[in-house]
DNA sequence: TGAACAAAAGATAAAAATGTCTTTTAATAA
DNA sequence: TTATTAAAAGACATTTTTATCTTTTGTTCA
């Protein structure tokens, strides 16, 4: 299994993308986000649809429309896109799936796995939406393959 | 999302409270197994004998029957239980799904990523099935609930 | 206004993960 | 050697995830 739903991959990469296009000042279509990504476009534009809902990215329709994301979005950390998408338990769920599982009934893994999590959280804090935008300009980063 | 699949969580659940059983010199029916972690019992069934069957548990038929772990087994890490039901997308694949990612072709979180992959690595490795059978045995651990 | 465009929404489909049921095989003990 | 026990195996069912198709809504521009 991977770290995160193939859903939440599609997510990230796709707000990145919508991130770096927007600093440039570019409303991006879904066409072109999904080419971008290499994903399926129409799987991608429900993912969006949701995402815009919860207010993380924006769009407008119509002719020059598309998607785009706000200054103060930009600001964001990347845990805002994994927790709408894949919900927290990543950041603080049991790695044995249990439901009481806590310090004072520990699962075998517990104490280890609380300081994993917490760096998954981290990084994910830490990092915003907008932070890999001038690497991306430059082609350093990659979003698909 | 957790960080490991439900068919995980309980081969990881099992396979320590068959540990921790053998230990003490007994061997477990599914049934017992299964009530013992809290899982559905005839989907335990499927796991424990995938599990046997890849030789990292071993079971015997019939009358006085059921799972135990050999001493060799019982020092195998964490991590062969883990890639034997999962694979080892969680120790090498990349965070955002990307087939090529690599250091020279690193999507944003490649680093970063890089290190909690081997953090959770290192932590399954350096454990083993039979780490934890003492606090099993005193009851400071928990495998359900 | 109305034609074209692009996202939103709703319905449906396919695939994978999870869970259950039934029959078979192998071991034990009477 | 036969009855009983318990795992193995195979088939089936359900749920969730992933993916697609169609219709609707809202926007722009001629």
């Amino acid at each position: 299994m991977a770290i995160f739903s193939k859903t939440c991959e599609y997510a990230i990469r796709a707000v990145l993308y919508i991130a770096h296009k927007s600093t440039l000042g570019i409303k991006v279509g879904i066409k072109d986000i999904a080419a971008g990504i290499d994903s399926p476009e129409l799987y991608l534009a429900k993912i969006l649809q949701d995402l815009s809902r919860k207010g993380l990215i924006n769009s407008v329709k119509g002719p020059n429309g598309g998607f785009y994301i706000s200054d103060t979005s930009l600001a964001r950390p990347l845990s805002d896109i994994v927790e709408a998408v894949d919900g927290n338990a990543l950041f603080t769920g049991c790695a044995l799936g249990l439901k009481q599982c806590s310090a004072v009934n520990p699962c075998p893994l517990h104490n280890q796995f609380k300081a994993i999590r917490d760096q998954i959280y981290q990084v994910l804090n830490v990092n915003t939406i907008g932070t890999f935008n001038e690497e991306l300009v430059n082609g350093i980063l990659s979003l698909k393959k």
